[in-house]
RNA sequence: GGGUCGAUAGCUCAAUCGGUAGAGCAGUUGACUUUUAAUCAAUUGGUUCAGGGUUCGAGUCCCUGUCGACCCA
């Protein structure tokens, strides 16, 4: 019986006749029965968990199917076999497909800056280029009889390879030909520039350093699939040149800060991951257990709290650059494990803060994109340049509500004049989590250019100081640009008694999660500061107008793969969240 | 959690009214010594996400499920 084949099926298996080697023979028979051969070590060798998309349905089958992991992907299957017949060919003729020993001494980029103008044939002079050794990937191939020209991929982009049969010799051609896209190769040879103009590497020697045995996703169109270029982001980055670049982008922007800081004698530490109440902000925390000390543990939602500690401990400037973690939804701005920088300052204040974040800001712009205006996908234009604006978190609010007296108005009339501009909010909210709503769905999308929001109210900010103007505002700002939230910035609370009182307030019922050590390192004493947070993800997202927070995140979180049927004891294990 | 859309060859995508599942790239074979999305000729490759239903006949219509994208909460 045709194992998991209904009796009924209309396409009843042809016996026999797959018994062939199928991957050598390809017979004149137009359509393949339905098994493709009995070579079933062949075809199991590779779990199919590595075989791109095709991994994803197969291991969402019914587990009835496993036992047919033979019929899965044929063709990905034919082109791999392919290439471990050319690793075999290459073994034989005593290559290594795999070799240790080349030394590039030119990226693609330095070889293309080596080339010397001045040295161009013409005028009886003959041509003098530098020799170069560059390595990378084969990213495009294109033979053309007794001559090829091939592409390598390195990270600094692609340089054009020339070869010719007569240079390199005949059997060292025919070998090369069969390289395939996807393998890593070394050239050397001279410069030189082609007649359509590119410069170019004249081979005198090629080397093969790492054999590819599955195939490179299309070379034109690259990877679409929003999921797979997550799950293999080493494929996105080797056909999608928008992500390649973003990516060594968001690397510069964290070193360009770093140096930023170290010039302004910041001292980078590292803090906790790993907490027992984690603090400094109000999110859900991931929660584990770590059996050495017996006790349960949450991951950080924000660095602020050890951070003070450092104040407290004389690093009066201080910083930390690192992953926080919020229990939380997805979304195109949200990540639940994303890369914050909050720095301290001892004796500077939120204004200190603000000088700091826009030279910072510009600093990084004009280092990484070599300009302070950022051109959105829609045209608008962001000018991080210059003064940035500076607006009253309450002015802003009379002004989009068109209410003078909204402060004033009792919180029914809050919540009807709400609703009124299309925002839901349930009647149990309080008067300030009504105003902030307003805040967040109808002022904060319209802050496109840099601007200041200062004055919040101080129910928002626990940890920061009461501004002495305003007795109802907390001494701060939240920088906006391009509608969304960047940088946070506080005149840092140092009274331990007041940081109490608000601690208090904020837990509610939930006291055991007021942090007592850090409140008792507040006691030894805290110099007064400024602190401020910058969310790098966000940072790149708004740099380089991606989409998505996704598209800054290497590997953004992603369900894992696993045979159906796998999953169902873990879901046990865990239990329901409440 | 709700709504909308989607899943077809390794990749990017077609498939008219429900009537023989196709193309480009990649692969294979051949031609070609300055190409560049090389070109030309031939050719391999399919569980159309899964399960059920309607029908003489389903990639296409209906139901259920899985996964994903977008919008909303």
């Amino acid at each position: 019986m045709s194992p998991g084949r209904p009796a009924t099926s209309p396409k009843p298996a042809t016996t026999g006749s797959g018994a062939t080697g199928w991957t050598r023979q390809p017979s004149a028979r137009r359509r393949k029965p339905s098994l493709p051969g009995g070579s079933g070590s062949r075809t199991r060798d590779i779990h199919p968990r590595f075989l791109a998309r095709s991994a994803v349905t197969f291991l969402r089958r019914p587990v009835r199917h496993m036992a047919e992991a033979t019929e899965s992907p044929a063709s990905i299957q034919q082109l791999r076999q392919v290439r471990l017949d050319k690793l075999t060919e290459l073994r034989e003729a005593g290559l290594d497909p795999f070799r240790n020993r080349f030394h590039p001494d030119h990226t693609s980029a330095e070889a293309l800056a080596a080339y010397r103008e001045e040295a161009e044939p013409g005028e009886g002079e003959p041509a003098e280029q530098p020799r170069v050794a560059v390595a990378g990937r084969i990213v495009a191939f294109r033979v053309m009889g007794k001559a090829s020209f091939l592409k390598l991929l390195d990270r600094d982009g692609r340089i054009q390879c020339y070869l010719r049969r007569e240079e390199i010799g005949e059997e060292e051609y025919r070998r090369f030909r069969k390289q395939d896209l996807g393998d890593f190769a070394g050239v050397e040879g001279r410069l030189f520039r082609t007649k359509t103009g590119e410069i170019t590497v004249a081979a005198e020697r090629v080397v093969l350093l790492g054999k590819s045995l599955l195939p490179l996703p299309e070379k034109w169109h690259g990877l679409a699939d929003e999921e797979q270029r997550h799950r293999q982001r080493y494929l996105d980055l080797i056909v999608n040149e928008d992500s390649r670049r973003r990516f060594f982008l968001r690397s510069e922007v964290i070193r360009e800060i770093r140096q930023f800081l170290w010039e302004r004698s910041f001292t980078e530490v590292e803090t906790p991951v790993l907490q027992s109440v984690s603090g400094g902000a109000a999110a859900r925390p991931f929660t584990t257990h770590m059996h050495a000390l017996g006790t349960d543990f949450a991951l950080r939602i924000a660095l602020e709290l050890h951070l003070k500690r450092l104040l407290v401990g004389g690093m009066d400037r201080v910083y930390e650059l690192g992953r926080v973690f919020r229990n939380e939804g997805l979304s195109r701005r949200h990540n639940p494990e994303f890369t914050m920088l909050e720095l301290y300052e001892a004796y500077s204040d939120y204004r200190g803060m603000m000088e700091l974040v826009r030279s910072l800001l510009q600093r990084v712009a004009e280092r990484v994109l070599g300009t302070t205006s950022i051109e959105r996908a829609d045209g608008t234009v962001l000018e991080l340049g210059g003064e940035w604006a500076e607006r009253r978190y309450r002015d802003l609010i009379v002004e989009h509500t068109g209410e003078p007296d909204w402060f004033a108005l009792p919180s029914a009339a809050k919540i009807e004049k709400a609703r009124a501009l299309g925002i839901e909010v349930d009647a149990e909210r309080e008067d300030f989590e009504i105003s902030n709503q307003v805040f967040e769905k109808r002022i904060e999308p319209t802050l496109v250019q840099p601007t200041f929001v200062t004055h919040l109210p101080k129910e928002l900010i626990p940890l920061a100081k009461t501004a002495p103007d305003d007795p109802e505002s907390a001494e701060v700002f939240e920088l906006c640009i391009n509608g969304q939230e960047i940088a946070p910035a506080y005149t840092e609370q140092n009274d331990p008694l007041v940081q109490r009182e608000a601690f208090a307030r904020q837990a509610g019922e939930e006291i055991q999660r007021i942090d007592e050590d850090f409140l008792e390192a507040l006691e030894h004493g805290m110099p007064p500061a400024g602190g401020m947070g910058i969310g790098i993800d966000r940072l790149v997202l708004l740099l380089t107008g991606a989409a998505h927070i996704r598209d800054t995140i290497l590997f953004p979180p992603v369900r894992p793969l696993v045979p159906a049927g796998e999953t169902e004891t873990e879901k046990g294990a865990d239990g329901p969240t409440p």
